[in-house]
DNA sequence: TTGAAAGCGCTAACAC
DNA sequence: GTGTTAGCGCTTTCAA
């Protein structure tokens, strides 16, 4: 049948020998270019598919200097890497990334920063040429990394608006829309004591909820709003819940800035002999696990993640192709879920 | 100072030209072959300093075959894709792999296969020289994936024993051993009415945890412990407990497949008015975070799972390295983590 | 020990 | 429209 013992995988020289063409019009055929001869074409595409023919994606990058890959850069404070990956949130936006992406064909790398070196380590991984271009999910705000891939001219795009202002592209939430759909929900349930857990102070996040969620409340005639803060964990939720009724023993709504928080908050209402959501409405944020598994089951603002990523994913590709083009920004509408705490 | 304009990054021949040296010698100074002048290699290593220089790796992987660097594929059932990855168990894993990977500079590409189509996807990714390997993490032990990866040669490890035996090399958790520390424990706390709830019957792992559970109360002097299957759920935890409280009313003791369903068996518990560890004992199975929420905090059975995720990766490279050596297995052992409710 | 030279598999001018 | 040819940047015989 064939004029050559086959030895390892097929190359473009076997396809082209095999459809009796050259190997030019066999990688134009291969590459989509239209202007082929219908026959060729279609000895070209039979070769390919009898041989099982794929590129050498190594040979291709050689020649257009593309990688044809991204790196997923996950940065995280100096070596938490687990705690990282074991996080529902960083899971999801991975979710989102890899089914997205997965649909063009890229199966992103993924490459963890938690360190100096390893954020040098990031950096040259794509510079040399393994990727092109970055997707960016910070575990902080004020990750040096964003500024990194800006200053080597990486096209990178973030999860979260930066700290400090840079040049570079992101999606995002609309926070504080979130936090106001809760204050409605709450005021809309005739609630007229409100309380309110905050998050971190120093995360943009954390301060957009809170500010958004106050903003909102001043708008429906209630202008001060008891806060306590906690850290995003179920304790400081519980903490701060137990400091908001001994301020506020009346208090008959809280929103917290995270489900986890929220549960806490559940918890010790529940302690105290408070039945939500009758004597108090409780709202989350996030829709996490944490949502379903409290009861009575939290009624909380989720955020369309997997969207957010893939948005992430399609901004990058778009700026990989016109790497001149100037940063953009998108930023999603949070949604409500309404559940059994409020 | 040069002789030449610098354009673009600087190659191989740029460090050649910069050193005084031919292309040979500084490539063998940078990957490293000890037959070199002194002077030579230092000039070249002065030279790679200066520049910044790092090798292209489609231009190595060209001449050399090996990609540098390999697949994590997650195999999950159709269209299962974001479920997976908000799961903190695939978190880990992956967490551990790219944590271990990282120290010997390759990052893994992430690669979903969540239907037939991605699935040979998959396969052809690392078959066309993507990755040299893959990393196989399955939802479902019956997955076809390991099958594809062995008939096509290509170095493959698994997370888990596969259900139906395959010539593959894999790394696992003694399941059994983990269960009968539970019913040591149990037994240990003079536990004498014992229940379990397990989990679905089609996973191998559930299989041994409930085997495992069985065997170590029977040497215990108890051959019969009552069972009900959940299916790792919340809610199928609650209605297990249910189950298994009107079939033994006195009960005393409890181990469940996994922290979730502990969760909801503490939760029946608690609203039927028995108390925690007092009245019964919990025992969950995994040590994920609902045995950190739960009240009381879970005492658990937890994997080393970033360990596991680390020499799994091992062996892959070994593989990689010599891919005619035979399939091998490494089984971990799980240990007990004491909290409160048992 | 070192250098010259031959490719690895592919794409993209550039002629035909 | 199609084939010829020149590399992309690197490693690696093979001589010297």
């Amino acid at each position: 049948m064939s004029s050559k013992p086959a030895k390892g995988t097929p190359t473009l020289v076997d396809i082209a020998k095999l459809a009796g063409v050259s190997r030019a019009t066999a990688s134009r055929v291969i590459n989509g270019v239209p202007t082929v001869d219908k026959a060729m074409a279609a000895a070209v595409r039979k070769a390919v598919k009898s041989t099982g023919y794929t590129p050498n994606p190594a040979a291709r990058s050689l020649v257009n200097g593309k990688a044809g890959s991204i790196a997923l850069v996950i940065s995280g404070s100096d070596g938490s890497a687990e705690q990282v990956f074991g996080d529902p949130f960083f899971g999801r936006v991975t979710g989102g990334v890899v089914k997205y992406l997965g649909t063009v064909g890229i199966h992103p790398s993924l490459v963890l920063a938690d360190s100096d070196q390893a954020r040098t380590d990031a950096v040259n991984f794509v510079r040399r040429g393994n990727a092109d271009g970055a997707l960016l999910v910070s575990t902080h705000a004020d990750d040096p990394l964003p500024g990194l891939f800006v200053a080597e001219g990486i096209p990178a795009v973030l999860f979260a608006r930066p700290a400090r202002p840079v040049p570079i592209s992101f999606v995002d939430l609309a926070h504080g829309r979130g936090a106001a759909m809760a204050a409605e929900r709450l005021v809309e349930r005739g609630c007229q004591r409100v309380v309110t857990i905050a998050g971190p102070a120093d995360l943009p996040a954390a301060q957009d909820r809170l500010t958004g969620f106050r903003q909102a409340m001043a708008q429906y005639g209630k202008p001060y709003v008891p806060v306590a803060e906690g850290n995003f964990t179920l304790a400081s939720g519980e903490a701060a819940m137990a400091t908001l009724l001994a301020e506020q023993p009346d208090l008959d709504g809280v929103f917290a800035a995270n489900d986890l928080m929220a549960s806490g908050a559940l918890r010790v209402l529940r302690d105290r002999g408070r039945s939500v959501p009758d004597d108090v409405a409780v709202i989350g944020f996030d829709d996490s696990e944490p949502a379903h598994a409290a009861r009575p089951r939290l009624t909380t603002i989720a955020q369309p993640i997997e969207e957010m990523a893939a948005e992430m994913s399609r901004i990058l590709l778009d700026l990989i192709a016109d790497p001149s083009a100037p940063p953009i920004s998108k930023i999603f509408d949070p949604y409500l879920v309404t559940r059994d705490s409020a």
